[in-house]
DNA sequence: TCGCTGTGCAA
DNA sequence: TATTGCACAGCGA
């Protein structure tokens, strides 16, 4: 039988998803008019409708919990007897579900002396056995020890969402070899929820890692006498404890229950009842979606049926509905904000059509799109909204089948691609990659209020809720409201009904637009328009088209790394643990300082961290050496960063395409540079051989295609060298010379011929110590130097380089005046603790002085090469593409006919970006992956 | 589950 | 007591 046809049976844990809508909720539960909390029975609900709809089963049952003990209680008295109390509200909850089941004509199972998973756990193996395809509908992973190729784990997502876990995704889930390993997982790490001891100290990571070794509960006691340690006597003093927390742990599969195909068949509901019970509850949204004739007993209009056309005067949804007598309860403190505003939902073709022309009518229009995810590449629009003056907003929601939602994205065609309207919002990146995803073009011209305030004021956050108390003197209706606070408990998007959306959608649209009005004189104030308008929003298009393409990542090559990484820190973990003469965990800096200092007493006087705990950085650990532990230590550091943090990290992060897509945050670094999440791609490991290996895993597209980096050379260092004039140092760059050893030569004096490596190393610190405004002591620490030294080097550094001396006072000087610093293209960087008294703090601020002018204008020289690169790739016509940026780099997947053509314009092009007083120079490489492209 | 701390990767 | 970032593990509220 194939997969369409076959039957397909939902089991649904009832008394767990009662638990879990109840506890989505309770920050915000719903309450009715008559105070009762209808959380639970909603959230119910709103899950049956989401399968009944979606997924299609042909057989659905829902099986309750009964309150008598079960055998579960006769094996261990103990079992669930620290469970609270069930709140009341569940207890009003579960008879209303029950009844809300029946009426549905789904049938429910309940056996005396058996828990749910249980009887839904017998029923699904003698479903499977009858050819169906079984999903159990549950938040409770303990249900995963039952999943096989014909049943799943069908399970409300920590994210709100839903997974859908196979065997295979069950064994990635927990990390094991085989799916009847989940109760020797839950067997040995316990259950806090049902009072289940398992092993004391033995959690998640350790049980894994036992039973990767022996299997089962049962193969490690066999083996106790292997295990070391704390461990050792752990699982000596609790085998008993571990046997029958296991067996607690397992589900039964005999329970005496009939499978009567039949009897779970899919039936029509019994309406009248449902619509009895909807109109008791007050859930009048989920009666019309249910069955959209039943009009709902005493209930306002809704706010999409007013008759009001858009302009006009306006007129709040709420306000109609306080006009009616017996309505005043239905208020929500939420509407009070939106009291007199005119939001609106538009909710038919033909208001779209309508709400579309009247767009048309305008110059610019403020957008924002609600989704069901942060990712822009995977969010799907559940709804978008619009303002084109201030106080007003409206709504389109958008179905969630692909094919629906173009068609009403269709009626907007027109404005989108309309370059005559300004199109304003609030990280536009994010909505127009959105909106790219269901094929719609976003056009500009563009004005993002979040640029736009990271261009006023860097330092400062950008979020919308922060600008809006700022500038506008409101607080906006926050996310929370609507979605709960984030957490296990956050709702999605998808599951909020349009009409509980709108208000704070229309608000987003509307207050972006105000913004806006704020803003846009603010930067021209500043001088900083240009800056905006011709790099930050042209800048903006190319990241998202970065983060589209995304890199080709050989997974396969990191997961065999992954191996021989993880063999090697067990190893050394070995030799710690035998030197150290105990086990304890190695990567807690708190236990480590303890054995290293308290046990092993390394030192006499320890460093201490802020917080008291003894310091074991790097820096620390490279002076005692000479003892073996540390050096031991410092491999396994070094692995486990590799390992967690990379090696293991970046395959996780690459979608179906095989690639991974970062996310270039444009408005984070407050110097104007861009930063990178999710992940990080701008700190891939380059310097240690053993990192050398992940930038292997960087590949091109295919064997057509091979890795080219483009990188300027010392960009920040040319650019002191411009700022400041210094004569010696732009001759030095004319030249061609490396800068190091220049530099060396004259702080030494002497001959460039006879400058040696240790004096070339001492001088490229003092170069970047200088950008960095450094101090003596720095100089000190980081050369591991005396400070007399240090301060030589530098008073040296400053005579020979005078005009840089006089440069960084002068930066200073005027920052002092002005309170701000300045790159190259007028990006801004405020300082106002630049005339503090407090030395630390003014400090700090001298320190951004000289660095920020230099390290923002390396940043802008940048953007405007990959602004000029992408203009003329894309009049090109070209395969190549530009994926990745790490501040002095550009790495591009370039298609080998057209190498040479790349390799040539790209050079021209990062070079010739801005004119300076030295030469700008860039290196070009290539190669298969981009450890060869360098 | 969240936020903090210590640590370490990059330019 | 050197600039800008991001992410990990551990840990305690």
């Amino acid at each position: 039988m194939n997969k369409k046809n076959m039957k397909k049976l939902f089991l649904l844990d009832g008394m767990a998803l009662i638990f879990r809508a109840h506890f989505a909720l309770i920050r915000n539960p719903r309450i009715n008019s008559k105070g009762v909390n209808t959380s639970a029975p909603m959230g119910f609900v709103n899950s049956l409708l989401e399968i009944l709809k979606k997924q299609n089963p042909t057989h659905i049952a829902v099986s309750f919990d009964l309150s008598a003990p079960t055998f579960r209680h006769e094996m261990y008295k103990e079992y669930k007897a620290n469970r609270q109390e069930t709140p009341e509200d569940i207890s009003i909850a579960i008879p209303i579900v029950k009844k809300i089941v029946d009426a549905f004509n789904i049938p429910r199972i309940e056996k005396e002396g058996f828990e749910a998973d249980d009887v839904i756990g017998t029923l699904a193996k003698k479903a499977s056995a009858s050819g169906f395809q079984t999903f159990m509908m549950t938040p409770d992973k303990d249900y995963a020890q039952l999943v096989d190729e014909n049943t799943f784990l069908y399970r409300p997502s920590t994210k709100g969402g839903i997974e859908i876990l196979g065997p295979k995704e069950v064994l990635e889930k927990f990390d094991l070899d085989r799916i009847d390993q989940v109760i020797d997982l839950l067997g040995l790490q316990g259950d806090a929820v049902d009072n289940i001891p398992g092993v004391p100290g033995v959690g998640p990571k350790t049980a894994v890692k036992l039973l990767k070794e022996y299997s089962t509960v049962e193969g490690i006691i066999d083996n106790v006498d292997k295990l070391k340690g704390k461990l050792k006597e752990r699982v000596q003093d609790n085998k008993e404890q571990a046997i029958l927390s296991k067996e607690l742990a397992t589900i039964k599969l005999d329970v005496p229950v009939v499978f009567d195909e039949e009897a779970l068949k899919v039936q029509e509901p019994n309406k009248e009842e449902l619509v009895k019970i909807f109109n008791d509850l007050e859930f009048k949204t989920l009666l019309q979606r249910v069955f959209p004739g039943e009009k709902p007993k005493k209930v306002a209009p809704k706010p999409g049926e007013q008759t009001s056309l858009f302009g006009g005067a306006p007129k709040a949804a709420t306000k109609i509905e306080t006009e009616s007598e017996e309505i005043p309860v239905e208020i929500r403190i939420d509407d009070i904000n939106t009291i007199d505003k005119n939001y609106r939902l538009i909710d038919s073709d033909e208001r779209c059509k309508e709400l579309a022309d009247y767009l048309l009518s305008k110059t610019e229009l403020a957008f924002d799109t609600e989704t069901t995810s942060l990712d822009s590449l995977e969010a799907q629009p559940v709804g978008i909204s619009f303002s084109t003056k201030k106080d007003e907003g409206y709504y389109v929601p958008l179905s969630l089948e692909k094919e629906e939602a173009i068609k009403t994205l269709a009626h907007f065609t027109e404005v989108f691609n309309n370059e005559k309207i300004l199109k304003i919002g609030q990280n536009l990146k994010y909505d127009i990659q959105v909106l790219d995803n269901l094929d719609v073009q976003v056009k500009g011209p563009f004005f993002d209020t979040m640029l736009a305030h990271y261009l006023i004021e860097p330092d400062k956050r950008h979020n919308m809720d922060t600008l809006s108390e700022a500038y506008l003197n409101y607080k906006p209706v926050s996310i929370e409201t609507i979605l709960g606070k984030k957490g296990k408990k956050q709702k999605n998007m998808r599951d909020i009904p349009a009409h509980e959306v709108y208000e704070y959608a229309c608000e987003d649209a509307d207050v972006t637009l105000q913004l806006k009005e704020k803003l846009s004189p603010i930067l021209s104030e500043k001088g900083v328009e240009s800056l905006f308008n011709d790099l930050e929003i042209p800048l903006m298009e190319i990241l998202r088209l970065m983060e589209k393409e995304g890199v080709n990542l050989d997974s396969n090559s990191l997961e065999t790394y992954s191996v021989t990484l993880g063999e090697q820190i067990d190893e050394l973990e070995k030799d710690i643990y035998q030197l150290a003469g105990e086990e304890f965990t190695i990567s807690s800096p708190k236990q480590l300082g303890v054995i290293l200092f308290e046990k092993m007493k390394l030192v006499d006087k320890p460093k201490k961290t802020k917080t008291g705990q003894y310091a074991t950085g790097e820096e620390i650990l490279q002076g005692l050496k000479e003892h073996e532990i540390v050096g031991k230590i410092l491999d396994f550091r070094q692995l486990n960063k590799l390992k967690s943090t990379y090696v293991d990290a970046l395959p996780k992060l690459t979608k179906t395409d095989g690639r991974v897509h970062t996310t270039y945050n444009q408005a984070v670094a407050a110097t104007g540079r861009l930063s990178s999440t999710d992940p990080n791609l701008q700190n891939i490991p380059i310097r240690s051989s053993r990192g050398k290996e992940i930038r292997k895993a960087f590949v091109a597209r295919n064997e057509d295609y091979i890795f080219m980096a483009a990188d300027y050379s010392q960009v920040e260092l040319r650019i002191m060298a411009a700022f400041s004039g210094d004569t010696s140092m732009i001759e030095a760059f004319k030249q061609g010379k490396d800068i190091h050893t220049a530099t060396a030569a004259k702080v030494f004096k002497v001959e460039e011929s006879e400058v040696d490596s240790d004096m070339r190393r001492k001088a490229k610190t003092a170069n970047f110590g200088i950008i960095y405004g450094v101090s003596a002591f720095g100089l000190s620490q980081q050369l591991d130097i005396p400070r007399s030294e240090a301060k030589q080097l530098i008073d040296a550094y400053f005579e020979e380089f005078p005009s840089v001396k006089k440069y960084m006072d002068d930066v200073i000087n005027k920052a002092r005046e002005v309170e701000y610093v300045e790159t190259l293209m007028g990006r801004r960087r405020y300082l106002r603790d630049i005339n503090s008294r407090n030395f630390t703090v003014r400090g700090m601020a001298e320190r951004n002085a000289i660095n920020a002018p230099i390290q923002g204008t390396a940043a802008d020289i940048i953007k405007k090469a990959m602004i000029d690169i992408q203009a003329w790739m894309s009049t090109q016509d070209l395969k190549s593409k530009m994926i990745m940026q790490v501040h002095d780099e550009l790495i591009f997947d370039v298609h080998k006919d057209e190498f040479e053509l790349m390799k040539n314009k790209v050079q021209e092009l990062m070079e010739s970006a801005f004119k300076i007083a030295v030469p700008l120079e860039v290196e070009v490489g290539e190669g298969a992956n981009w450890l060869e492209a360098h």
